[in-house]
This record gives structure tokens, C-alpha cells and sequence, in this order.
DNA sequence: CCCCAGGCACCTC
DNA sequence: GAGGTGCATGGG
């Protein structure tokens, strides 16, 4: 078991742990305590768990936690690279923030989640998690994730405990739809398997990164069950695309209410209205802020 | 009983 | 391309 901690003060812009993992970014991390993702902030408790793989291919589990101004982390594996490109620790938190438009409600999202940063998912996971997040809430999204992760997963054992890494494409294809459906995926059950089947058959959800956005935004929507807005959020929440705004219901109501002029009736057309607005580049920054912000109740003072 | 949740596939026209 | 419908499940 290897440990190892990093100075807050390292990292431009800051870094909080909890709002990263608990803004409905990633449903691949668990919180130690079990606790509910939905529960209010602060939680008191004590660490979360991620899964990676090892250069064998044999999965490990990482357990991180932030107190004192340091994150400190304990793995069997070297989790110091895991963890900046997982939660993008190298990225600059204040530069993303300059190059956004000022913004009542931008500001105050900013404001009130200091440090948050998008995360990095693994592709095939983030297809999957957001294939079964269709009309369905943060918290039970986290809870098929793990029924899916302790059903299919290969076993990690670690001080006694253990725990699950996220199934493989080709074992998720290898579940019959029934099975799934035994574990609340509901409908989205066949969007998963044939999903994983087509992954498992060799289309890499991954293979598009560096592809111009639009066209990258297209390739997923092959995939069944990925529409325009989860193939948002696989380009934004694991494949680097900052640009990409998902337009859920949260957003659509957002833009009703801030920013009327930028429904344009379509989605890729109200979809390129806002993230012109939002700044262009890193406008799924902002976006995720003012997502986790409006959702935990947050307004702002003054309208534009 | 109702409505809704980080929507999508499928069907018309 | 735009517009309607059905869809599983659980919580308020």
C-alpha cells in the first residue's frame, strides 16, 4: 500500500474535492461513509474511492481524501498521476475563470464552489454512466453505477475489504438485458447491453478525442441510447471537450431564465448560442458550475 | 393519485 | 428537420 499527499497550494485555482466528485460530473466514485450524493453539503466524513488499472490490466482501488490543505491519497498502485489526470489537477482554475464572460450568475456559481474542477472519466464508463442517467436523479444514477460495478465488476481486494472495479465492455455485453433490468436500469437495460456490445466489438468511444467537437458530438450519438446531450457529457466529463454544454433540464431552465435569447429552438443550435455566451472554449466550466450551483438552490443577487 | 428526474428511440409529417 | 409518444423506476 502506497500513500501520498499533495499541497492544495500547488495546484492553481484551488482544489475541493467534494464539490468535484458530488456536482453529478462522475458517478464512478463512492464516498466511504456510503453516504448519499444528494445529501447537503459539507460532508463530514472522510474519503472517496475510485477504480483504475493497472499497466497488467488488473484493476485497483484508490481511496482519497482532503483535510488540512493537502489531498493524501493511499493505493496499491502510484494513484499521483491517476489522480491529475482523473480530477484535471493541472488545470488552471484561474485562467479558465478569466477567460469567462463576466456574468452575474457565472460568477456566483464560480463563487460559491471555489476550487471544483471538471473530472476525467474513463470513456467506456462515462458512456455507460450517462447512458443510464436518461430522465433519471443524481443519486440513483451513483446507485446503478455501483449495483452495476459489484454485479459485473472484477473484485479488488484491499486490506480485507472489496470492491468492485467498473465492468469491462465485453462483460456488460455478456449480461443479458434481464439482468440488468434486475438492477433498476429500467429501459435504459438494451441501451447498456448493445452499447457494451458495440464497445466490446471494437468502436472505442475514446478513438474520437481530437477530432473537431461537432464532428466528435456526432460519432457518439451512434452509440444507442447517446443523444446530443449525453454525448455532451462524455465530451466534457471524460474526453476534454471544455467547450461541450449538455443541455438537460436543469440548463434548458437556466437558459429560460437567464439567457432567453440563446433558445434557439433546436439543440445544436441553442447548444452553440450558449456556449458562445459562456465564453467558447471552457464554457462547459462554466456550465458545470452554474449546474451544481442551481441545483444546491443557489440564485444570484442581481440579474443582468 | 399526481409529477418529475443531467433523454432517447421510434414514429409520423 | 420538427413534433409527438412510450418508456422503467423511485421519490416527493
Amino acid at each position: 500500500m502506497e500513500s501520498g499527499q499533495l499541497p492544495m497550494s500547488t495546484l492553481p485555482g484551488g482544489f475541493d474535492l467534494q464539490s468535484t466528485l458530488e456536482s453529478g460530473q462522475s458517478y464512478l466514485w463512492w464516498r466511504a461513509d456510503g453516504g448519499d450524493y444528494d445529501d447537503e453539503p459539507p460532508y463530514g466524513g472522510d474519503a472517496w474511492y475510485c477504480t483504475t488499472t493497472r499497466a497488467t490490466g488488473e484493476p485497483a482501488a484508490v481511496r482519497v481524501r482532503q483535510r488540512d490543505g493537502v489531498i493524501e491519497w493511499e493505493s496499491t498502485v502510484d494513484a499521483e498521476p491517476v489522480l491529475r489526470d482523473r480530477l484535471r489537477l493541472d488545470d488552471d482554475l484561474d485562467a479558465i475563470r478569466a477567460a469567462t464572460p463576466d456574468d452575474p450568475l457565472v460568477e456566483a456559481s464560480f463563487d460559491a464552489y471555489r476550487g471544483m474542477r471538471l473530472v476525467r472519466d474513463p470513456p467506456f464508463a462515462s458512456l455507460i454512466s450517462f447512458i443510464c442517467s436518461a430522465q433519471m436523479r443524481v443519486s440513483r444514477i451513483h446507485a446503478m453505477q455501483q449495483s452495476l460495478r459489484e454485479a459485473f465488476g472484477d473484485p479488488i481486494a484491499v486490506d480485507g475489504e472489496t470492491y468492485h472495479a467498473y465492468p469491462t465492455p465485453e462483460r456488460l455485453a455478456a449480461a443479458t438485458e434481464a439482468e440488468l433490468r434486475d438492477l433498476s436500469l429500467g429501459y435504459r437495460a438494451p441501451y447498456v447491453k448493445r452499447t457494451a456490445e458495440m464497445v466490446a466489438d471494437g468502436n472505442d468511444p475514446g478513438a474520437m478525442e481530437g477530432e473537431p467537437y461537432e464532428a466528435a458530438r456526432e460519432s457518439l450519438t451512434r452509440y444507442v441510447g447517446v443523444g446530443e446531450k449525453v454525448a455532451d457529457c462524455v465530451l466534457l466529463f471524460s474526453l476534454g471537450y471544455l467547450q461541450a454544454v449538455p443541455l438537460d433540464t436543469w440548463i434548458r431552465k437556466t437558459i429560460g431564465e437567464y439567457y432567453p435569447d440563446c433558445d434557439r429552438g433546436n439543440y445544436a443550435d441553442t447548444s452553440q448560442a450558449i456556449r458562445e455566451r459562456l465564453g467558447g472554449e471552457y464554457a462547459g466550466y462554466a456550465q458545470t458550475y452554474v449546474f451544481h450551483h442551481l441545483r444546491h438552490g443557489g440564485e444570484v443577487e442581481q440579474r443582468a
